[in-house]
Parts: C-alpha cells; structure tokens; sequence
DNA sequence: AGGCTAGCTTCCGTATTTGAAGGGAGTCAA
DNA sequence: TTGACTCCCTTCAAATACGGAAGCTAGCCT
C-alpha cells in the first residue's frame, strides 16, 4: 500500500496522517504558526528544497489547509497563510512540541506563554464535556462493529 | 538538508518530527494506541510493507519508543509495546483524530469514550498553569534571543 | 543597460519505498 | 518423520521521491 490509501480508510487518523503527515507537511505547519508567509522564508527557514517546497505548498492549498494570498500587485507576489482547517492543526504541533521538550534533548528556542495568566504555557488535554485532564487510560477506544472484522487484533494479554 | 539533519535542529517540534514525524511512524503510534503489538498484526493493519515496518520498529525501539517483549519462549516470540515516551505520543496521535474528524469526510471507525464521565471525548487543550481552555490566539510565542537572527521573519503585515 | 529580488521550475544523481518473493525457526497433525 | 503451517522477518528489482545546484521569468531599482 502506498501513503496515498490512506485517504481512503475508514481511521480519521490515517486520513489525516495522508493530508499532514509527513515531515516536511509538519515542518512547514511548525513555520506557518511562527507567523512565516512567504516562499523564500519558508524555504530558509525549513531548508526544504525548493522543488518539494512549491509542491507540498500546492497539495496544502488544494487540501485547504492553506491559502495564496496576494500582498502586492506590482510585482505580484504571493504569500501563505493558514485557513481555518489549517490552524485548526495546531494541537498537533504543539503536542509534538511539548513531547520534544519532554523527551528529546537540545535547546528549546520556542517558549509559549498564555496570554491571560502569564504562565509558560503546558498544554493538557482534557474532555470537553466534563473538563477533567485525560490521559490514555481514562477513555474506552470503541471500534464500530461494522470495522472490527477488518482489523486484526491477535495479542498476547497483560 | 535531510531527515536527519532535524535532530541538532534548535527546535524541539523540529527534533520531534525527526523521531515520530513521518507517516509510517504515525501510522504505527496509532495502531499501538489501538492495542496491536505483534509484527503480523502490525502489518496487517497498517499495510506497512515487512521491509519498512522492520525498519520502523527497529528505529522506534532505539529511540526508546517502544520496546521488544518476549512473550514466548517456544517459540521464542517478541511484541512491541510503548514505553512511557511512547505514550507521551498520545497527545500527538488524539489531535491527529481530532482534526480528522472534524475535517476529512469518511466513516469514523474509532470513539472514544471517557471512561469517568461516560461523553464521547472531544479533546481540548488547556493551560495547565490555569486550566483555562487555549487556542494559538491566546498564546505569545516567544523566541530565545539566541535563536531569533538565525530566522528569516520577512513577512508583510496584516 | 545591468544588477537584484522573489518565486518558482528543471535537471540529475542518490536514497528510499513498494511489492513480491523467500527463508529460518519453531509447532502441529498424520 | 514428513509435510504443512505460523510468525517474524530479509532480500531483491523496479518505481518513486528527494537533495542540491542551476536556471528562468517578471518586475523592480539606479
């Protein structure tokens, strides 16, 4: 199976990994929530090739995860920006954000701060409907049955 | 640049998509998440093909993402399970949902539910000095000094 | 006229991935 | 004890993607 299958499977994870998962998507989503705009800066900034750079660049607007703005006429010049369904992407570089300041050693350039309480921001997750912090033994995966027979589960237990 | 070249990266999104960021990878976190261990299965769902996923699972367990157990001696027969790093990918694997099913049309073979309220969860992030629920608006994103001339920043306002 | 910038595209050699096939170590049933 | 079967990979050839350098175009600027 090739990457693009993925599209087609019955795993919203899997389709989203088709749309943004691959490294230089993530890398330019990373550069787009700095505030990057623009082709050259992108291209400096990541170090993506300029030939992967303008088709990643392409597939992310025919995806609507971003948008070509014009910002001058003369010359026209283009920019980048994210559209909703693109910004709606952040929690995903924010959780590898926050497992890279965790896990991985190296400098941490990037420092967020929330606004409204002046805290170095930690991100948690947590339910929408109560409010409570979730970790992964907090929630039930419910696999519908019309999929389970799909899936192959043998597993030792414990 | 390459792949590789991520991890003496500055950034620690950068060093994370290094380790986790490409789709093979994702693609295996969730079926981990899922509760699948074992090389067939883990082929089997994800149709990875056994050369990639041989590698995949060699390149996670060095980096300490997962980890080889032997549940068999006779057969002598191994699984991978997460380790707590691993799991710390949680966040990252949730958002992916999240985004997916929020964005991507198709059958949304996985809920989960929240074991302590009983809703269907719908993950939120917030602050954890404060709890309050947060989006990039409400975050300043601050760059170490030592950090910021090796950005190029040009952009246009607005 | 000549040089500069932004935003790409083209080219080519190398590296990675896919897909199919094979292999080895062990179990099981006849 | 022979042959079939399972699990966990490995090997190989062909297709694909990528990296790095160079070039190209349109429109400044002097």
């Amino acid at each position: 199976m090739s990457r693009n299958d993925l599209a087609s499977s019955a795993c919203s994870v899997a389709r989203s990994i088709e749309k943004v998962g691959d490294t230089w998507s993530l890398m330019l989503l990373r550069e787009f929530f700095l505030g990057t705009r623009r082709f050259e800066a992108l291209h400096k900034n990541t170090s993506i090739s300029p030939h992967v750079l303008s088709g990643r660049l392409k597939a992310m607007c025919e995806e609507g995860v971003i948008e070509k703005r014009q910002y001058s006429e003369h010359p026209p010049r283009d920019e980048y920006v994210l559209t909703q369904k693109g910004r709606d992407l952040w929690p995903v570089v924010l959780a590898l954000k926050a497992w890279g300041d965790r896990w991985l050693d190296g400098p941490q350039a990037v420092t967020l701060r929330h606004r409204s309480c002046g805290q170095v921001m930690q991100p948690v997750i947590t339910c929408q409907a109560c409010g409570q912090a979730v970790t992964p033994r907090d929630v039930v995966t419910e696999i519908g049955e019309e999929f389970a027979g799909e899936r192959c589960t043998c597993r030792s237990e414990g």
